[in-house]
DNA sequence: TTGAAAGCGCTAACAG
DNA sequence: CTGTTAGCGCTTTCAA
């Protein structure tokens, strides 16, 4: 396995009859240099196949362009959001590369990130937790870091994400009446999404002059949901919004086992969407976040702070409203209002990435 | 974001007031030093902060210890297998940063490698396709790689897979009666499992005298799943093999919408485990692979690879078998023949693995 | 048992 | 416009 002895920048000063110096820029494409010797000494360097070490370049003072993913997990062992941690995860390792750097994959954790030797120059962490331990690690070690959703506890940026805020508030003007009675369920350790959902229901209710009760689920079993499902029939909502797809499936079982008919009795909403809200019957009506995008973004917003460019603190992206069987849309209502309608510009790039 | 000036083994060594190689050796632990300049030296750097740097060390020879992990997609949007890559991914980069490897995430795409600057010490491939180009490119670059399952065309090592082959024969020796007719409904490319499970269902049928027919489906829309159904029916088949879960949750579908009953009418069988299986009615048997194991064992695999430690060309693991409602066990009938149960020896760690 | 010196392959100053 | 030189931070001979 040893690796055949590779020619270095030496053997193709030597062969092109140059200095080194003159290889290094005619690669590197610095700026000095007639066509007629650049062209040269790519080709002497094609034919012995020279690739530049990276390792000997990164010691002279660049970096290695390394770049830490670290993806917060919602708890060990619930797998439900994959589909959508990896194509972030895969969305971002395309931009990462086109711009010559390397994605490093990393557990979100702070001993196994201690065993990392190589240093890293930039780092991507998403879903972070609240103070979350990776990212502090990051920060202390004067490692730009970028976050996808934002710290609960320590809300600083650069990070970027889905306008949750803004997005429940628009799911809930489309199958919502305003007076109706709303209970949001939450699951699982809070993060930034969950705040900003829960901010855009009050926002909601308050203009609509809804009721709004958060209930928090500490299991998602069966026993669990019965629980949350009394109290929601206690406060008389009918209509649920659940923090994620995960819940909304759990819900729905469960309101289906009692007798309870969605949407004639109950509305359902959940807050993230997954190909599993196709499945069930009825499908269920969602928000629908831009992992794809979110990934690309992120990248380009970390490859800015790298570079030192001075960038917005944060951007949120325009979420998508998928309507579906269980909460369909109010026919002919005026909207309650406009002033949760926040003014704040937020970003679709969407054409213009697909373009780059 | 500049990085605040690092010490270097020189401040340590001019602190503690020995020489840069007292500090190397010490640090690194290399043999001859008395326990108390290494002590020494240890508090002085941790005094100092210092953390060597990987680069430079690098530079000298040993290289960064990065290794690639491409994952090849089943095909662009099919989604469906994430967890169980995203399951490997994560149990290797453990076992990686635990030895001091760093994972590199890499596109199954060659275009997207040749933009990688940093060199890799290795690599790891994950279901390879057939003359798989990534795997070429890796080893015409001499850059050690093991496979999750093998090219299927170029089968040589190093590999290491569940072993799908008697795993299948087993599943089918548990809840089919010799005699009965089996279609093998294949989609998708050829990965090395579906020609292992070929080969497994062959050899059963050979030894329990059943019809063994393959139907491949070009398209997942309900279309093209009637069609397969069609030949089923045409075929008398009364077990049907899905190659993977996606595969058969369609089957089911299909079989249910004719009005079929499964399991009395129609056995069926998924070569692939998947957390969807059990929400199906009538759930589904399945063939439960390891990606927890194989990912760390790969990794394990690579390593040895790499520090150049003769292993085995290929391991094998011991699948489990998950017997739902689709097709439960065959009571009370002896097993046909023991002549499909190869005594070839397969790899079971998972206990030796826990405690590692 | 320890230290001095010679690079690893490259790039950035500085001369020519 | 091009070449020479001096390191980047570390490990590894080879002497002391």
């Amino acid at each position: 396995m040893k690796r055949a002895k590779k020619s270095t920048i030496r053997d193709v000063a030597a062969a092109a009859g140059v200095s080194l110096t003159t290889v290094s820029d005619a690669l590197s494409g610095k700026g000095r240099l007639p066509e007629a010797t650049r062209k040269k000494v790519h080709e002497v360097a094609a034919k012995l196949n020279y690739r530049p070490n990276a390792i000997a370049r990164g010691l002279r003072g660049q970096g290695l362009g390394l770049i830490g993913i670290s993806i917060a997990p919602a708890k060990s062992g619930a797998i439900s959001d994959v589909w959508f941690w990896a194509s972030i995860a895969m969305h971002a390792t395309d931009a990462m590369l086109s711009e010559g750097f390397a994605p490093i994959l990393l557990p979100h954790d702070v001993s196994s990130l201690q065993k990392l030797r190589v240093p890293l120059d930039g780092a991507l962490v998403v879903d972070p937790l609240e103070d979350d331990p990776v990212l502090a690690l990051f920060r202390s070690r004067n490692v730009s870091a970028v976050t996808i959703g934002y710290d609960p506890k320590n809300p600083r940026g650069p990070w970027i994400d889905d306008d949750n805020e803004k997005g429940i508030a628009e799911l809930l003007s489309k199958t919502v009446t305003p007076g109706e009675r709303i209970a949001f369920v939450t699951f699982g350790p809070r993060k930034s999404y969950v705040i900003d959902v829960l901010r855009g229901l009050n926002a909601w209710a308050g203009v609509a002059g809804s009721d709004l009760h958060e209930l928090h689920c500490a299991e998602l079993d069966d026993a669990s949901v019965d629980a949350i499902l009394q109290k929601v029939r206690a406060r008389r909502s009918n209509v649920v919004v659940a923090q994620n797809d995960r819940v909304a499936v759990k819900i729905l079982a469960g309101l289906k086992a009692t007798g309870v008919r969605v949407p004639e009795d109950i509305r359902l909403l959940s807050a993230t969407d997954a190909p599993e809200l196709q499945n069930s019957d009825p499908t269920i009506s969602a928000l629908r976040q831009h992992p794809d995008l979110l990934g690309e973004l992120a990248a380009r917003l970390l490859f800015d702070v790298i570079r030192g460019v001075r960038t917005a603190d944060h951007q949120l992206l325009l979420m998508d409203i998928v309507l579906r069987g269980s909460a369909p849309p109010v026919r002919s209502r005026p909207e309650p209002a406009g002033a949760f309608l926040r003014t704040e510009v937020a970003v679709r790039k969407k054409a213009k990435m697909a373009s780059t």
